[in-house]
DNA sequence: GCGACAG
DNA sequence: ATCTTGTCGC
C-alpha cells in the first residue's frame, strides 16, 4: 500500500511526501482507520510545511459511531480535517441541482452529517464531510477553494497521482 | 442466498 | 479499491 500527502497553497504544490508499506488490516466498511490510519498518520507527519487543514478521502460523522477516518486522523494529528468521498457510507439525501456550487443535505436520522456538493456542472456530485474541528460551511468552502476548475480538489488529485507513480515504481 | 458497504 | 461497461469529447 502506498500513501501520498501533498501541501497545496494557492494552487501550488509546496510540499510532498510519499510512503509505502503494508496496510495494517483488511478493508471493512466502518473500520477504515484500522486499515489506513497508521500509514496516513505517518505520511502526514513527514510533510512540510505543516498544513492548516487536511483534505482526505474519508468520512467524518457519516459513520456507525460518528467517527470516520477523517475524524480519527484529525484527532491523532491535532489538525483540522475535511473529508471528500464519491458516495456516503450511511447517510442519505437527494442530489443537488446540476449547477456548480449546488448542495443538498446528507443525513442520518435528523442529523446532517455531510453534504452533496456539485463541484462542476454535468458531473456527479461529491460528498463533503466536516470532520475534526470543521463544520459543514467550512468543509464546503475548503473544497471549493481547492478545486482549481476541476471536479476533484487539486490536493487529492496530486496525492493520488503521486501514490500511483510510487506504486508503479518511480 | 443476494445486495449493500468510505477506500 | 479494482473491474467492467457505456458515453462523451478531443
Amino acid at each position: 500500500m502506498w500513501a501520498a500527502a501533498v501541501v497545496v497553497d494557492a494552487g501550488r504544490i509546496v510540499g510532498q511526501r510519499v510512503v509505502g508499506g503494508c496496510a495494517s488490516g483488511p478493508y471493512v466498511p466502518g473500520m477504515l482507520a484500522l486499515r489506513l490510519g497508521p500509514q496516513l498518520e505517518d505520511v502526514v507527519r513527514r510533510i512540510a510545511p505543516w498544513p492548516e487543514v487536511l483534505l482526505l478521502d474519508a468520512t467524518g460523522g457519516d459513520h456507525p459511531r460518528r467517527a470516520g477516518l477523517a475524524v480519527h486522523l484529525g484527532a491523532a494529528l491535532d489538525l483540522p480535517t475535511v473529508g471528500v468521498t464519491h458516495r456516503p457510507l450511511l447517510a442519505t439525501g437527494a442530489w443537488p441541482a446540476d449547477e456548480a456550487g449546488a448542495t443538498s443535505p446528507l443525513t442520518i436520522g435528523t442529523d446532517q452529517v455531510a453534504t452533496w456538493l456539485r463541484t462542476r456542472r454535468g458531473t456527479r456530485p461529491l460528498v463533503v464531510h466536516p470532520a475534526w474541528r470543521t463544520d459543514l460551511d467550512v468543509a464546503v468552502r475548503v473544497v471549493e477553494a481547492s478545486l482549481a476548475g476541476r471536479r476533484t480538489p487539486e490536493p487529492l488529485r496530486s496525492a493520488r497521482q503521486a501514490a500511483r507513480r510510487a506504486r508503479a515504481g518511480q
